[in-house]
DNA sequence: GTCTATATTGTGATAGAC
DNA sequence: GTCTATCACAATATAGAC
């Protein structure tokens, strides 16, 4: 489904994909470069724009691949657990699942949420699990986006390190968010 | 109280600074130069660098400026409110506020919001308003940064063009924010 | 407070040989 | 798929004159 890691003509893309991704998660977006990718996969820069289109393309390529590398979680997740688990049980493995996807991969996660999008698009990823596929787990769209939004805050001001000491722990924060949505009618 | 349009000595510093902002919201920050801030004011780049120390110098004061634009708009319009309205059109307010800011400044907010913060710190601005100084408005530190946590995932997302068409408005969003933190117990 | 001049480094990108 | 060579340009920053 990530489409890594299938053998076929793209495998060297692939490759180079994944170093860019390491490169991204270790420097960050803003000094993510096509010299340094090259770099770190002992290449000369102009042999990679055999692969890519150039940077932006890069960038869509990586944000295309966190997409499905969270919806494969997602649906790992859930397909992991029992079917007649609660509504609660669902949300925690939901929320659990999208924490740990902005832990394992921050800038990446970064990479995709900021990224402003320009409509129509398809919709794809975090935003279609967490938006479109509320059939599945959440009751309305309303439910749905407003799990989003609060789960999407919690995570970027958790990587930006944005909770100060004492008060709630972030833990508690995501626990909050689980019950608040599961109580509400 | 914002540092800037104050008689003195930083008075030329204080217009560049405003002309940096200019440029951040109208390129964004990715774009945000020091050569394009200098050239937006007509000068040399080389000039700029007897007001500022540089760059980071640079973002660093815009961030200031920006936390102490948003906590006087918090405290305004608050104080602006009469004494005794409830705890809700309280919440609706500091809501209102909040997401005024953010799209007057959208640029202005992302980086004052994506930029990672190393503690120990002095707390400031909106994380300040929304989180130390709950005891004027929330009733809790959990509260407090629930409140916050979500308000800047629906922000972000806003900023973003993130909620597709079709379910509720952004409008509802923000209203069910207020709603479910009110009703609280 | 602004200028000229300069240094240094980095960027994304293309052409064409192997 | 990788290379060398090269381009065009922009970046941050400093020194020192006016």
């Amino acid at each position: 489904m990530s489409d890594v890691d299938h053998e076929g003509p793209r495998a060297r893309r692939d490759e180079l994909l994944l170093i860019a991704l390491d490169v991204l998660e270790r420097d960050g977006s803003e000094f993510l470069s096509v010299g340094e990718i090259a770099r770190q996969a002992g290449i000369k820069t102009p042999s990679l724009y055999k692969q890519f289109d150039g940077k932006a393309d890069i960038q869509a390529r990586l944000i295309d691949y966190g997409n499905n590398l969270a919806a494969d979680a997602f649906v790992a997740a859930l397909s992991a657990a029992a079917e007649d688990i609660s509504y609660r049980d669902r949300l925690t493995i939901f929320a659990g699942t999208y924490r740990a996807f902005g832990l394992a991969h921050p800038q990446l996660y970064r990479l995709m949420l900021d990224h402003e999008v320009q409509r129509p698009r398809v919709n794809f990823g975090i935003e279609k699990a967490a938006s479109d596929r509320y059939a599945d787990i959440f009751p309305s769209r309303l439910i749905a986006r407003t799990f989003w939004s609060w789960a999407h805050g919690l995570m970027s001001l958790e990587l930006a390190n944005r909770f100060p000491e004492g008060g709630p722990t972030v833990d508690e924060l995501w626990a909050e968010l689980v019950e608040t949505v599961a109580s509400r009618s």
